[in-house]
DNA sequence: CTTGCCTGTAATTTATCATATTACAGGCAG
DNA sequence: CTGCCTGTAATATGATAAATTACAGGCAAG
């Protein structure tokens, strides 16, 4: 299993919009000849961007701005949005233990709490990381080599 | 997106053979019965923990055993042996970014090294904490309770 | 105020993967 | 030697991710 493109198609879309904002109108088409998916794909990823308030979209032909600095995006913020781990955690429990079973039904009790706590320092971790940390490599990495 | 229940389900077994170890043998449909899964899958996961030297298994009627104490196989040791994550990471990066657009043929590059960071804080933490663990949480709530 | 480009989203398809299930070969212990 | 157990292949089922098609609705440029 993995954790869906999604997340990183975010991380892609919000660089993009940073690294173009001066030069050319962003639209989900041009978006989606960057990032190299269908443009409903990243119609849907911008979609919760904007509830999430990272992202201003207007329609028409202006194009898609930032709502935020870089240095305030982080990839916990990114994960969040895209939904790539849903509520009921990044571990998938078997759900049937058997509960006549003196292990069967207290596995999931005493397991919760450490996945739980697992799955915490990740994202401890993805909140210390910011898109701008992205875009700060991609633009030192354009100059040395285009 | 989830990790598997390979995984649970392993720990789930290791915590049975351990605390059935003394009363009766501990076979695959035994097993089954007690996590609530097919003994197919039981045998699949089994078989792993025995490549990885974490369980031993002999044929016939005798049962499995475990090879090391609970205290010495940890979360790590366990997720490593379902094989729950390939080798190309936690993370699912998309896989076509455009190589004609600066973005798209940096993204990649500028990513990596932080999704493996944030991959490797959680894999830490999965080493500190072990199977004997759990064994400690279900032993404690069956006295109170059954 | 109209027209064209763009977003928002539903519906369908395809591919992939996790899990369940059936079936059977092979091995050890009693 | 015999019966239970493991090992594993093959297949089916279901869930989910991503692609694709289609179209309604909105904003901005002119």
């Amino acid at each position: 299993m993995q954790i869906s493109t999604k997340f990183t198609i975010a991380v892609h879309i919000i660089t993009c919009i940073d690294y173009f904002k001066d030069t050319l109108p962003v639209t989900s088409s041009f978006l989606a000849g960057s990032v190299g998916v269908n443009p409903v794909i990243i119609r849907g990823v911008m979609s919760k961007l904007k509830e999430a308030g990272i992202i201003a979209i207007s329609q028409g032909k202006s194009g898609i701005t930032l709502a935020r600095p870089l240095t305030e995006i982080t990839f916990y913020d990114v994960y969040k949005v895209t939904d790539c781990v849903n509520e009921t955690g990044l571990f998938h429990m078997h759900e049937n233990p058997n509960p006549n079973c003196p292990v069967g039904r207290n596995i999931q009790m005493a397991m919760v709490g450490k996945l739980q706590d697992i799955q915490a320092v990740m994202e401890q971790k993805m909140q210390e990381t910011t898109i701008a940390d992205v875009a700060v490599d991609i633009r030192r990495k354009i100059k040395q080599a285009g």
